[in-house]
DNA sequence: AGCCATTAGGCCAGATCATGACCTGATGAA
DNA sequence: TTCATCAGGTCATGATCTGGCCTAATGGCT
């Protein structure tokens, strides 16, 4: 309160609400002299914020764009809103930003304040999961544990359900989480199994950190090589993947591990649909990880891709492209075609 | 970076990586000595930060939650995240934080790094707005532009697309921006006319703030009410308006005066839904601002509300109750179910 | 049980730095 | 023009910060 450094923070605090402070008023609230103010503002300006001065009779200071990211002072509410959007949007995944996101999540959630906590689960159960009927959601909660684990470099224990639902327990060294599609996978040195697994984050059931700390592995450039060379499917350009920095963990990329193990075990949607509309048009309104579609035909074209991600949501994409379209492939995504629009043309029979 | 505000900030940057900090890494880190760190973990804490430390020979120091908000410090791609999370969230306004969410983006978009900018609207891009077809999607940029002038109070000047298609150019004195269903509404004090309105977001053009500030104005506690008592539509709970707190903006509450100026005005869809499932099943999967449905028959209900929401999104949320479900009405709202069943239906039907 | 790494904090000397009070200029708006 | 603002120099005083020493307590590991 009395301290420099407090009053500096204060400082960047005020500046950060997006009006034009006048030396005088901030003076005023900080309870020191104009003259110290000045010399604060030039403090902030040496460790790389930009404040800006205008002059004149309503000028005054505020922060604007600069080099780096300025700490970031949230009141309440902001707070609230941003741990609600980013649970919200650790749904979805939102293509390039999947990790980043989750970090930011797990760095808010570590130091947002309990009573905040409570209004922004609250506030969360009563946002609709957009994605539902897949049955299987990530918890957020489980989300940030595990990437706290991963920057933290703690070993993680959970426990396991695996795809042929055999529960089980573990201990791993957690090394990246990464986002393909819909879904969430934690890339770890298994302890008990004594190599490296993937494990689908919404088949972990309540992860718990250890606390021991250890010495990140390099992750293997690649074992048992399931194919002959670079690109065995092809159809994917390099940043598909989603998460696209390597994140420097040494070895090989988490992303590729991830794509060589999920090759062997996913059961995959191998989509094929054609558009009544040009390639340009569906493509913007699709997710890119959907794949790019191809000219097909007059006016038309066609997507042939694949994804893991869950039926309904799939529909649901193609159904917002808002054009005239037709599923060749595959029969489940056919069927649930066909339900869903015999199910909405009952509904707009009145009875 | 020699200064001692520099390195608590730093520390504090440092402490809210989610894992566990020796002191003597600290001070390694900081370059200076264990008992400087020691020293400044002492005032982090005076100043309210909750630094917590376990002892041992794996102990070290991490920040916990506490009483107030700590400043965020972000690292790029964590702030091109929560930028991205935001503004993707901006469109749907997620139920009880549309403003603070609103005005968190525009702290963070005042202060980011201009590389980061292109970075968040290439993403942004990428993103496929989730309720397209209505046409009138928001641009996030003039969101956060107006939400600034708001609370910097600033006058503001823009041109207007009224309802009829006449343009015209405004110049007001914003007071709230307030979120109702779908859309975005600006309630301000317009110079030009000399009196309270309220104007659509989505069809604001160029707002620009002129930099010249305004004491508050009260807002009118109540003009010419159209309707006699407090409640003349009775449907909806209190909270239904979507921004709880009132801001502390002097007079009548902008909510209030919002929904004042639009039953005047607005278009509404008056939902009339009968669902073949509980009522509660129902509701916890629809969104708040649409109404509870009530118990109507055995096993089923009955939704009968207004909403300003596009039609696509309605019935978009409608199919994801993932229920048998018929629409009494509006006809509109048949129309459309029924157009896309049918070609929902025609997809399902290899060519 | 014993060892070790860690946090916690007292004391001191010396250097550094922040503060407030004064001053002069420059700038932009009304 | 006149005013309010930013910008910065200088100076004396006093507070504060730092590093280095010290001791104590704690918890995990072997």
């Amino acid at each position: 309160m009395t301290d420099t450094p407090a009053r500096l923070l204060k400082l960047l605090s005020l500046l950060q609400t997006p009006r034009e402070w006048p030396g005088g008023e901030l003076a005023d609230r900080l309870d020191v002299s104009p003259r110290t103010i000045r010399r604060d503002i030039d403090r902030l300006r040496d460790l790389g914020y930009p404040v800006e001065a205008s002059r004149g009779s309503v000028g005054g200071y505020r922060l604007v764009a600069g080099a780096a990211m300025p700490p970031l002072l949230l009141d309440d509410e902001e707070a609230v809103a941003i741990a609600v959007g980013l649970r919200a949007g650790a749904g979805h995944a939102i293509e390039g930003v999947d990790e980043a996101s989750v970090r930011a999540l797990a760095k808010l959630e570590q130091v947002l304040p309990s009573r905040l906590r409570h209004r922004v689960s609250a506030l969360q159960n009563a946002t609709v999961a957009l994605t539902r009927g897949d049955g299987s959601t990530i918890d957020p909660r489980t989300l940030t544990t595990l990437a706290s684990a991963v920057t933290g470099r703690e070993r993680l224990r959970f426990a396991y359900l695996s795809g042929d639902g055999t529960p089980s327990k573990r201990l791993v060294e957690p090394c990246r989480l990464v986002s393909a599609g819909q879904r969430w996978y934690l890339v770890a040195y298994d302890l008990g199994r004594e190599d490296w697994r993937t494990f689908r984050v919404d088949r972990v059931g309540e992860p718990y950190a250890t606390g021991a700390r250890f010495a990140p592995r390099p992750l293997p450039v690649e074992g048992p090589p399931d194919a002959p060379a670079a690109g065995p499917d092809g159809a994917r350009d390099g940043s598909g993947g989603g998460s696209g920095k390597a994140h420097g963990s040494g070895g090989g990329d988490a992303a590729v591990f991830l794509a060589r193990s999920m090759r062997r075990m996913q059961p995959e949607l191998r989509l094929d649909v054609r558009f009544s509309a040009p390639a340009e048009f569906v493509a913007a309104r699709l997710p890119a990880h959907l794949g790019a579609p191809e000219p097909d035909g007059e006016g038309g074209c066609r997507l042939r891709s694949s994804c893991t991600d869950s039926l309904e949501w799939v529909a649901l994409r193609l159904a917002l492209v808002d054009c005239e379209f037709s599923a060749q492939g595959p029969p489940q995504l056919v069927e649930y075609l066909a339900d869903l629009g015999s199910r909405l043309t009952r509904a707009a029979r009145p009875v």
